[in-house]
DNA sequence: TCATCGTAGATCCTATAGGATATTTCCGGC
DNA sequence: GCCGGAAATATCCTATAGGATCTACGATGA
């Protein structure tokens, strides 16, 4: 079993004495970048053997890792037919999405305000000031950092909610929403990291009503902005 | 692959035409009724080679079953270790799961008041009406009854809400739920029942501030019902 | 008696092989 | 040209085998 392919961005490190992970676990980690990161779109074919050739691995660990993504809601398997990359959403799952979204995040960030102590009030308005680089340098940089970014900020409010669950449940939410968001531009970054900048400032204040309905204004606020995306 | 060994509850029909499964999503859902029936307790070590031997299959399935397992939270992994069946909740990871309960299901029970059609009010109200039979009668039998019963009437809520996600959301917490209520005995099936009936009411009178009111109260209840078993 | 080290056996992980099933291609009939 | 059936090929699924790693136990030395 050589070194994993050119072209995946997993490089494997050579074993040291305290590494925990397997062959396994990094081809979890590497199949569910290639969906995150678009390399395979939604509705594309899964090929086990093909990815196995392609990774220089046997199938073992490919079905292994798509078993748990399938778990996780990023690919879906037709038994004995095998797995795709699950589809774009349905105007109808966008909406229960943002429905989602607004249950589970604006209970998050009053938390947040209510309860987080001081070193994450000061980190979350510390990556709310981050900015990206300018759109016209590097368009498709520009959208990796960005929804990097948007993804920390989000995270760092769901970690200081103090409920493990809760940032569970948003970070696969957020998995979902990266699937889709490739396929829909994301305009308005100056507006959203506004908006962030709001929401930093409510819970760096401890004021949970002033942070709920800032984040709530704000998740309204991207719904609408991806909205025209289903015209 | 002769079939399934005696005690397992799983029978292995013979293949018809239009059969969809395999003998993994077998496996998966085996393993998974072992663990949720309490059949492998918490923190028991899952042996990879001594399952495939019981249960007459290669491991493959079984390493299979794991990973999805692993990825619902049911099970954990260490790696080049093996699988142990999750543990029991710590007081703080109780409180984590009743306040995401809280969130989730004050949201759900609001939403079928608002949105769930005829046939949707007369279901949960029909399943609020069952009963189980006397704890007297046969102990194990009636906490099973008694947690499938729970476990119905939660789900038609959920689905009344309208939400897939949701239901999801719900699906997972109850499962970890199930994975702790065996070891606490959960008194008072009377006040459950009647707890429930009023929720039902109120969706069926399309009361959503009823409604939301009836099922706070209800798991605020029952919280406080599993309280004494961290005593 | 306790701690450490070495060894054997058990278990985990992955590769390979083979059978089952699905999909694609080809051919014939209308 | 279109449709249906058969054959060929690709893919999926699972069993088996073998190497890597972990765990448990016994022996030895302080």
């Amino acid at each position: 079993m050589g070194p994993l392919p050119e072209g995946i961005p997993m490089p494997r490190p050579e074993p040291i004495s305290f590494r925990r992970s397997t062959l396994g676990g990094d081809v979890y980690e590497a199949l569910k970048s290639l969906v995150l990161e678009h390399r395979l779109s939604p509705g594309d074919r899964i090929n086990i053997d093909a990815l196995a050739r392609e990774f220089a691995v046997s199938p073992t660990p490919i079905r292994e890792a798509l078993a748990r993504l399938e778990s996780d809601g990023l690919v879906r398997k037709r038994p004995l037919a095998g797995y795709t990359v699950s589809p774009l959403l349905t105007r109808a799952e966008f909406d229960a999405m943002f429905e989602m979204r607004l249950l589970l995040e604006c209970a998050s960030t009053r938390w947040a305000a209510e309860r987080a102590d001081a070193a994450r009030r000061e980190a979350i308005s510390a990556e709310a000031a981050t900015t990206v680089a300018s759109e016209e340098d590097d368009p498709d940089g520009w959208h990796a950092a960005f929804t990097a970014l948007d993804a920390r900020f989000h995270d760092l409010v769901a970690e200081a909610s103090g409920n493990d669950l809760l940032r569970d449940g948003i970070d696969r939410l957020h998995a979902h929403l990266h699937l889709h968001r490739r396929y829909f531009p994301y305009a308005q970054a100056g507006a959203t990291l506004e908006e962030h900048r709001r929401i930093a400032a409510a819970i760096q204040a401890a004021d949970p009503d002033g942070a709920e309905s800032a984040m709530r204004e704000h998740l309204t606020r991207a719904r609408e902005r991806h909205l025209p995306a289903f015209d």
